[in-house]
DNA sequence: AAAGAGTAGGGTAATTGGGGCT
DNA sequence: TCTGTCCCAATTACCCTACTCT
């Protein structure tokens, strides 16, 4: 019932959104996106998450306050 | 509570925290993972240990729901 | 006994973490 | 407020050869 699904590393969450790890390693660090620490203290970030995040699945996402429009 | 004795290969755990498993090796020489090792050499690890690791971190994380927060 | 896959060990390059700043 | 860049220290990835496990 646990969902097995591939761990990607800061910099190809990057990739994916265009934007510098530093910038991904923030969204973890304010608990926008959930990781998982390696015993070493890197992050890794499930692949289901970024994908939905990607997705645009907006419905069920944090930071949604009053019509913030995007930068 | 048991304990789970399933031992787990070096290349496993590195699939787990998607890491190399020289890097998992590095872990058990820090001491940062328990290790087995066989009578050849070769290091084994603890499942129970590995889930405990995998799970052990977690900060504010997505998943649950969209917290509405008046902020 | 032989073969293939995985692992140990060492060394070096790339990535990451954290703080601070443009 | 959010993101990109610079710093340094630590962690991780990839190269090799030799040994172990199935």
């Amino acid at each position: 019932m646990e969902t097995e699904d591939r761990l990607l590393t800061p910099g190809e969450v990057a990739s994916l959104f265009r934007v510098d790890p530093k910038t991904v390693t923030r969204w973890a660090a304010a608990g926008r996106i959930g990781s998982i620490r390696t015993p070493g203290g890197h992050r890794r970030f499930r692949e289901s998450e970024v994908r939905a995040l990607l997705e645009g699945d907006a419905e069920a996402q944090t930071g949604f306050e009053a019509g913030h429009s995007t930068h």
